[in-house]
DNA sequence: CTGAAAGCGCTTACAG
DNA sequence: CTGAAAGCGCTTACAG
């Protein structure tokens, strides 16, 4: 007997279709075990009753809570944005669904993220942004929770990396520059640790070659294109003025080469841009931008596919899954 | 006795600060009720154990997920993006969670989001994108959970709508263009249906006006930069040349922008531009872009003052709340 | 291939 | 202000 305007239950469609809870639970999650006939007549109770399973009571009963969390700085004009789609797109395939948790670009919310994810006991944690407080790694890691730390390869992850090395990407840039035969470039560093490792890798390869080390200007976080007002300001009251201006993202070459064009300067011509991040803007941007592709969707992709790992039993053995990057050469440098 | 490598529950916490599971209880969901004293020794007993409540548990028991489902179309270069923001930030001062549904441009991957939301027992769901499909909507409307849609403002909401009139919208910019004197506009439609209200009211404020109907051009979901080229091949071959283009987003109107410089056609002074969503770029690009401001994040805070007020048990008795929204006349028409 | 039953870790009237 | 106990809706050995 089915009452109306209450949610049907397992048991509701247990009792319809003559078998026990236990048979319509193995219908949802282990189906190649119940008898043909019998999922037949589940099936025609599921849709009778329009039963709906409780993942919550089942995610008590099973320790699966098929939740990952996936923490970002922002989603306003990330460049995660890629990977989160990624992740979406490939999670919900296995059924799991995931919580969005948006630390700001100074990290200020990611305990408390964390701490709600680990409260719904996530089967994953996956992060972007570099996590530098040791209390909160020690913290995940004494969780057996799978956390995978993105775009990036840190030393000594807390669990798995998937990402690239932001050394090497400032060195490829200052090789690719050399080569070129630019003689003076201005380096525009955004507040964050990675920001900080591009530039870190530029300086050394820049210097090895026997340049004095760049110009450098701060900008600060999170990137907006507004910023690139600063920077062309910046860079109009430089003297000698840079021949090529390195960006930590593609939003901020984009607004540097308007800026410039604003000014009357051309670009490539009279000052060369490189970005960071190979968005659509980059290809379609007049000029078309010089700037390192990364592979953010890969980089999700990859992410699930060790959370599926994982979830299979599967022993993880290497820790750092590098997805590298490649250097794009367009007109605006 | 805790157990090393377990994780510590309710039990433990209540055993270590001899009170009963239910005192703790009370502790975390109904703190005013426990005397100080006790308050202090569960205090500590947390701290010792390094207690963290299962929610999924409690949800179970409370019948309160705590998770509000937010579903959005894609989040790669979303105008939703800060209505998204807005509602992370808020729900989250409430411990509430948000899992993010990709639904695809095309909302093909919605329905099944909609189960996993009502699997997991969200407590709200939040849709960006218009939702056209009846089944779905009358599924979504026999459940109890609170659904709000957003960013427009359908004749019968599934349940509460917090938006604006597309066709407003429309009828605003055909009034603003008409006042300025323009006399040849080209529409650009996304293949998307509140892009057709829009279009639907400027067409026919301005056929309202004596005008003859205006030329079109349909552009395929999702909106990318890159379309502006589609759009501005599509113009150079006008004849005669329209004098404004109305773009149904910032960033194709900040593309086509790019284009015609590129094609040496200034604007606005030989081709005015119109935008949509105002957008940080809106603001920065040369020229300025003339747009319509809509408030997302006022649209998400919205969404969740509603959740809220059901929440708390209130009756909502208009359905409708129109957030508004403002022309922002700039440089580029 | 299927069922009876214990259990997942909480919350919440009810009683005191 | 606090406790004993039932219950939330599932899953999963165990036994057959």
């Amino acid at each position: 007997m089915t009452q109306k305007h209450s949610i049907p239950k397992l048991d509701d469609v247990a009792t319809r279709a003559g078998v026990s809870t236990a048979t319509v639970s193995r219908f949802y999650n282990n189906p190649e075990v119940v008898a043909p006939a019998t999922a037949e007549r589940i099936r025609a109770a599921v849709a009778d009753t329009g039963y709906l399973p409780n993942l919550i009571a089942g995610g008590l009963a099973s320790n699966r809570s098929r939740l990952v969390a996936v923490l970002v700085p922002e989603v306003a004009q990330s460049i995660f944005n890629d990977t989160i789609e990624a992740m979406c797109a490939e999670l919900s395939l296995d059924g799991n669904i995931v919580m969005l948790g948006l630390t700001g670009a100074d990290n200020s919310r990611l305990a408390r993220l964390i701490d709600a994810a680990l409260a719904r006991r996530a089967d994953g944690v996956i992060l972007t942004a570099l996590m530098t407080d040791e209390t909160l790694r020690e913290r995940l890691r004494s969780r057996s929770t799978t956390v995978i730390e993105t775009w990036g390869l840190p030393d000594d992850p807390i669990d798995v990396a998937v990402g690239f090395s932001h050394t090497a990407v400032g060195a490829d840039i200052a090789r690719f520059l050399l080569g070129r035969g630019y003689q003076n470039p201005l380096v525009v560093v955004a507040a964050a640790a990675r920001a900080r490792l591009r530039r870190d890798g530029f300086v050394r390869e820049w210097t090895a070659a026997g340049r004095a080390a760049p110009d450098e200007l701060e900008v600060p976080l999170p990137t907006r294109y507004g910023h690139s007002r600063l920077v062309w300001r910046h860079v109009a009251q430089m003297n000698p003025r840079p021949d090529v201006i390195i960006c930590g993202s593609d939003v901020l070459a984009q607004g540097v080469i308007i800026e410039a064009h604003a000014a009357g300067v051309r670009v490539p011509d009279q000052i060369a841009v490189v970005g960071f991040g190979n968005l659509a803007i980059a290809g379609d941007m007049r000029p078309s931008i010089t700037t390192v592709d990364v592979d953010g969707a890969r980089i999700g992709r990859e992410a699930v596919a060790v959370l599926r790992r994982r979830a299979a039993g599967e022993q993880i053995v290497d820790r750092h899954i590098d997805v590298g990057f490649r250097l794009i050469a367009r007109e605006s440098a």
